[in-house]
DNA sequence: CGCATAGTTCGTTCCTCATCGAAGCATTCT
DNA sequence: AGAATGCTTCGATGAGGAACGAACTATGCG
């Protein structure tokens, strides 16, 4: 019991699932706000802010307050360090089994992962996009094809509006562990799947639920 | 929420006090037995087990079995860098405050420390035995003086029976920050100690409680 | 000014998990 | 063989803390 400084404590703050997601999420790099991480984490804001609230107290995150929005990052390069060492330590002793978190279920088939699509469904539409070269994938990097525009242009999104954030990132899903897309098309997706009413969302959850018409032109839009 | 590897389920094997002590000690290289960990924990040995139970099933643990006794040890040096890592944040963001322990107060004045004294006397003790040069202390090291077979045979403890254990050793004080004596002369002192009747240990604890004619005999014998 | 958005605080509920005593195996000693 | 030691399993207890809804504060927008 040589015991020097309080690693239960800083290990305890890593050691819960919701706060475990916040942290990878800002292992990114880039601060993000409550909300965001809410979303991140699968839980509501009020958890989110006591979790981060938890954070800040153990020293572990920076905060960065701008206006209405308060945005939160990783502390430091030692922080991250400390994430990366636990990560390498969990992936070496295997993935044992996915733990499910407070509502699963629907979530592995489809859900919002911060502001586009998650989940199977995502997943087997985006092998689609890349398979029928609507999307070229170099491994992580994701860009537009040739008949992108069209495409898309085609069910009213339009992919030549360059907003700050890329249009096309790979995000890796956990449920099925490869990836799905994200960025600034991923979100328009999403939005479209929604305001066609193919799906919606399940109420204080992440599960995106899509009705039988709606899951049959969606396959027909993004599967066919 | 992309979740890799599971790191909130490494991270809270670390966060449980009692673990966080057991792998702090197993940080020395060396394997412990359960009964040894439980005494560096501070907790009972059928609560060691468990946690030993889990450390083991979360793989940061290997298990050498000889004969009766089972030799925890870390499962590799990922798992002592994941532990250092983590030391190094906890020290970063500052010795917030001790924790103290399920059963802590007494602890701090004289406890046992596996199989010697530890806690504030401990540490006065070795400070006067090195003063009196009966001790050589270099940094780490401890060595035997001129005069120390003939002052502890004095007393009736023989520092020439030649064990696999070192004589002495230092080990360093939680509660104090500064080294006490262990080894097989502090083994010998504490029984030494508990034999006369000088103190006794707390029901359960680790705690050593001195009655006041045993406290002046020590004072006598080691302080004075 | 209202109204909407972003976040925190409060209070309650609930569940996990740490803890220990007692009893049960296993191994070694005599 | 019996006794003693080392460790694990079982069962019961209890406390900490994660979760959320509702209410409250703060900033920005029209």
């Amino acid at each position: 019991m040589r015991e020097g400084p309080d690693i239960a404590r800083i290990a305890s703050l890593v050691g819960d699932p919701a706060r475990a997601n916040m942290l990878n999420a800002l292992m990114g790099g880039t601060a993000l706000t409550a909300s965001e991480l809410a979303l991140e984490a699968g839980v509501s804001l009020p958890t989110a802010s006591s979790h981060l609230s938890k954070l800040m107290e153990g020293g572990l995150l920076t905060l960065a307050s701008q206006g209405r929005h308060r945005y939160y990052g990783l502390a430091g390069p030692q922080v991250a360090g400390m994430i990366e060492a636990i990560t390498g330590v969990a992936e070496a002793v295997g993935p044992k089994r996915v733990r499910p978190g407070p509502r699963d279920g629907a979530m592995r088939v489809a859900r919002v992962c911060y502001d586009h699509l998650a989940g199977e469904q995502a997943v087997a539409m985006l092998d689609r996009l890349v398979e029928k070269d609507i999307l070229l994938r170099d491994d992580r990097e994701i860009r537009l094809g040739p008949s992108a525009a069209s495409h898309f242009a085609a069910i009213g999104i339009d992919v030549d509006a360059k907003p700050r954030r890329p249009v096309c990132r790979a995000c890796l899903d956990w449920s099925v562990r490869r990836s799905h897309l994200a960025g600034t098309l991923g979100a328009a997706i999403l939005d479209k799947i929604l305001q066609e009413k193919w799906a919606r969302r399940e109420k204080d959850s992440r599960a995106v639920i899509f009705s039988p018409p709606g899951k049959q032109a969606f396959d027909r839009v993004f599967l066919s």
